[in-house]
DNA sequence: CATATTTGCTTTATCGATTCAGCAAGACAT
DNA sequence: ATGTCTTGCTGAATCGATAAAGCAAATATG
């Protein structure tokens, strides 16, 4: 049998105390004793009443009242992957400080969990959402940005959609990084890829190619299925060992975190050694970049300033700023051991 | 300038367009049909309208009238911390599945921290917790309790209170741990644990202090203070590495994942051999373990399998249960090549 | 046939906060 | 003295869904 749970202070009952309606009390509550022409004693004895008697305002009835929840929706493909989690914590932090609370879901790049949540979170009425899109599947964005709720996207964007995101210069990146492989002295640069249509990755691999072309190298490219990773993983490092395929390699260049993981699982079950005799550039950070047998060179994304920005950005336009941001932020390349 | 949000369909618009009453309606939508003898046809008919007009309910006006919201709150110390993430990520996933959504905050170990997220998730009225307690300040969980909001602790749990939880047999995964280095040949086994009162930690000390008891061997342990995780550890490192002290060490064994990971960070700094100058048993699991020079013999815990009983737990609760449930889950002793 | 009972529906209050419209009473101007 | 303004407050509608109470009409029972 639970026990009571004692029923909270409402407006009504500070009113009742005082004998005067809820609308003072509603006024003196929200700061507009001035333009509402609340008495000064009476607004004192609001004040009193409401200290006294611990009144906490009911954020339902709010709510269905204001049309907002102050809430925000976040969807990224995976909280488990360290990238996200990092900055869901951030983009939680600073929502909290705004006075927003956020509701996170996971959508494994996946279309119809994605539309899931998106209904689920429209349905709890968020007052915007920060969405890490999935591929192909661009009618729920493009919804909630035709009904109006605001929306930044983050880490990728859709292009054809004309909606705010913070994104990493991913071109600018990758580039980067394969120019740091070249300049090291390796000549057969393969990049590990996942098979989507989505920009950053396109992007990634924009910067890879022109690096290797600028470079007058060969392109070796891999387009890694999200769910078929391991058969497909399997294949690349067959294709890049065999010294007879034109795929094969001394570097490789991995475009995310997962990947980068994936691919570091096989390369140990074969025993081949970093950077000896593949050398190896990873995305993202992860923890465990820095305790492999060779610590990790890798492009390090500012997460956490990427979730800053995101809510920034989304606070500004539910509190109806009407411009739309792109934002673009920089990369680091931390230099370690793998090439 | 944003876009007029359209307004959704309500009971109301959808009794109008009947003619009928919204009671009606509210019954047909609630399976009441039966019980409030509900006219045949016109089920068919308010079925056929919901359907057309594509009718979703307004959650937060449910929630107003019913005093539930299907919001859960869990609070983890750090939802970055990859332990927490994944069991974050099984429990939103398992209470989607029921009809509940989740929010998140990170306590930091930190009671003020705890007690502000307790009170923005009471303020919103979420059904019911699933907190991972920090240090000392039990208030607030007590609190929760004494209102009769249905508590389920994760990770660790509060003696003193008589509310559900769900973790490892602490004890249990610790003697084995340190049964298995003793087994192993290791003489000198040191444990790192963190310095707090909570009972997980308490249990995974009192299964060192055991194991090493009973096989005669004297016992050195570290307590590392939460916030000054670098300065302890550091201290650790000189103390066990001195031959001449009685806390030199062959072998260590680490309380946590956190912990695990500041103290190899410090080993690679010192550039000791793992398992040749210092065996080492971490706890928890991270990808990174797998990838360390000599991969991690670990304690994993069932992460995934606590989330999902905790959630099961809950929603029992929430939906009146009152009995209370203590669930201790079994640990598996990953082995490598660690020690 | 007269009285119960059942069936099918409507009315209305409620959850708690917000806010517009409106009403007295006093201040001020003409 | 009459009319206009200002001040300080109240009443009631509203957001959308739920559910208790009540009311006719239809059917059943004696």
């Amino acid at each position: 049998m639970s026990k009571g749970r004692s029923k909270r202070v409402s407006l009504k009952d500070i009113a009742n105390k005082l004998g005067v309606s809820t609308a003072l009390v509603s006024y003196v509550l929200n700061g507009q004793e001035k333009e509402k022409r609340v008495g000064a004693e009476i607004v004192i004895k609001i004040r009193q009443a409401l200290e006294e008697m611990n009144y906490v305002p009911n954020h339902i009835a709010r709510s269905l009242r204001n049309g907002k929840t102050q809430t925000i929706g976040l969807i990224v493909t995976d909280i488990a992957n360290p990238f996200f989690s990092s900055m869901a914590r951030c983009i939680e932090d600073e929502a909290g400080k705004k006075g927003y609370t956020v509701i996170i879901g996971s959508s494994d790049e996946n279309c119809n969990k994605s539309r899931r949540l998106v209904d689920t979170m429209l349905n709890r009425q968020v007052d915007g959402f920060i969405i890490v899109p999935a591929d192909g599947c661009y009618d729920y964005a493009t919804l909630i940005v035709n009904e109006g709720f605001p929306l930044v996207m983050v880490d990728r964007y859709i292009p054809e959609l004309s909606t705010n995101y913070v994104v990493l210069d991913n071109f600018g990146a990758s580039y980067d990084a394969v120019n740091y492989l070249i300049s090291r002295g390796y000549k057969k640069i393969g990049m590990v890829a996942y098979k989507t249509n989505l920009i950053h990755m396109k992007e990634r691999i924009r910067g890879y190619t022109e690096a290797v072309k600028n470079a007058g190298l060969g392109k070796r490219i891999w387009e890694i299925r999200y769910d078929h990773q391991k058969d497909d993983i399997k294949k690349m490092t067959q294709q890049f060992q065999d010294k007879n395929n034109v795929k094969n390699v001394d570097a490789l260049f991995f475009a995310t975190n997962t990947l980068t993981m994936a691919g570091l699982y096989r390369v140990n079950e074969l025993k081949l050694q970093v950077p000896e005799e593949v050398a190896v550039i990873g995305f993202d950070g992860n923890e465990a970049f820095d305790f492999y047998s060779a610590p990790l060179t890798y492009v390090k994304q500012p997460g956490n300033e990427m979730g800053k920005e995101a809510i920034r950005i989304l606070v500004e336009q539910i509190e109806g700023s009407g411009k739309i941001s792109h934002i673009s932020l920089a990369h680091q390349l931390i230099l370690r051991n793998s090439c």
